[in-house]
DNA sequence: CTACAAATCAACACCGCTGTTCACTATGAG
DNA sequence: CTCATAGTGAACAGCGGTGTTGATTTGTAG
């Protein structure tokens, strides 16, 4: 036991991309608090001492992991991110967006779960590329004649992100074979598209509800 | 310092009492992770090992304070159990229901997280009574003439719980005013109600989309 | 009023983690 | 070649944690 590692040759934005690797490894199987730098150290193939040369404290590495996380998102969910930015509201697929974010969540479970927390409740959620685009996609979009009227879109932000991410704890992502994974994902997607198109109430047999909720629309905001 | 403490008068009811309504504390300032049996004990002004007495290890503990949330949620939203069981579906306010749970998550919002991770990736979160009765009430509701037909009740039960607890999160509900509070879940119940009378996309604009979300529908359980 | 099971408690043994420091070694860039 | 620096290893001081054990007290049943 205890073989001696040969010593790592120099390069430290490797050793850097390797100490990452393996945080993003280990936080997507325990979670945030399996996370000691310890453990990232060793499964990186790192001594200790190194990592916290790259790393100041557990923290800032956690950090420096859900932002990588962050881009991968934004990648995944509205491809490179220079041509992205500044596409018109209207190129935007509704359907395409809400499906390669829960493909993303069902994927990654344990790591988007930590980036969903970590960015909602920090101090500047804006920081976030995905976050900021995903919010403001949805700002947009319901000022558009396609969307309903009425639209709280910072609400429904979250709603279908935590949606997003809290589905696949419920369909045990991890755990089960990828065909498995696919069919929880359409089903989820699927719902959403019918939520979207036609909530679950039947305005005709709630006026009274619809006029109540429709009038508050218009003092606020 | 370190004063100590005359010993406890005996009676192990009124201990267990004390030890969960301690470790219910901790889980609401510090989340999972920040509780310890240590911290519990001495907060509970109980020693430590009288602690492990009650609760033979840390994760029993959690459990047991998980499950007393899910009872207090329960009667938060349905009311007393005995006569909530059997109450036909007609005669829950979807709406009323709505709204009572978001407003516990609000005023609950680390208590109601943990809860919620917790029940959701449990083996069997059927034991939960809170989970089963949501559940099931909106799977009766979507075979009422007052649902939308289609309607998937287990993604729309995830999601909406989902987006009830993480909703505090974005909301900063600690660190808040009540009056503050109140307001954030108005935007938040109102916003709900107005997605299920009327969802998001303008289904004349997304007839194709529409029908082959539909048609989707016909072949699937 | 006594016996006894159960409740309470202090102390024990042990673990892993954090963050720091320091001396040493190898190495790549110039 | 040389030298700043990445990487290593070891040790330190400290913290807070988990479970366990055996002695001690105490309510209560008989």
């Amino acid at each position: 036991m205890s073989e001696r590692r040969p010593r790592r040759r120099r390069d430290p934005d490797r050793t850097r991309e390797d100490i990452l690797e393996a945080a993003r490894e280990v936080l997507a199987e325990d979670g945030k608090e399996g996370l000691s730098v310890a453990r990232v150290a060793q499964r990186a193939g790192v001594n200790r001492g190194t990592a916290y040369q790259h790393f100041q404290t557990r923290e800032q590495l956690i950090e420096a992991t859900v932002e990588w996380v962050g881009d991968k998102l934004f990648e995944a969910v509205f491809g490179d991110p220079d041509e992205a930015k500044d596409q018109p509201v209207e190129n935007i697929s509704v359907e395409d967006v809400n499906d390669q974010l829960a493909s993303f969540a069902m994927e990654n479970p344990a790591l988007g779960r930590v980036w969903l927390l970590e960015v909602l409740s920090s101090r500047r959620p804006a920081k976030d590329p995905f976050w900021r685009q995903y919010k403001s996609n949805f700002e947009k979009f319901a000022q558009t004649s396609f969307a309903q009227p009425g639209m709280d879109a910072e609400v429904l932000s979250v709603l279908i992100l935590a949606g997003s991410f809290i589905w696949p704890v419920w369909a045990r992502a991890h755990a089960r074979s990828a065909k498995e994974r696919e069919k929880m994902l359409k089903r989820f997607t699927r719902e959403i598209l019918r939520l979207s198109l036609h909530g679950t109430l039947r305005p005709e047999k709630y006026r009274e509800l619809d006029t109540r909720v429709m009038r508050d629309l218009r003092k606020k905001r």
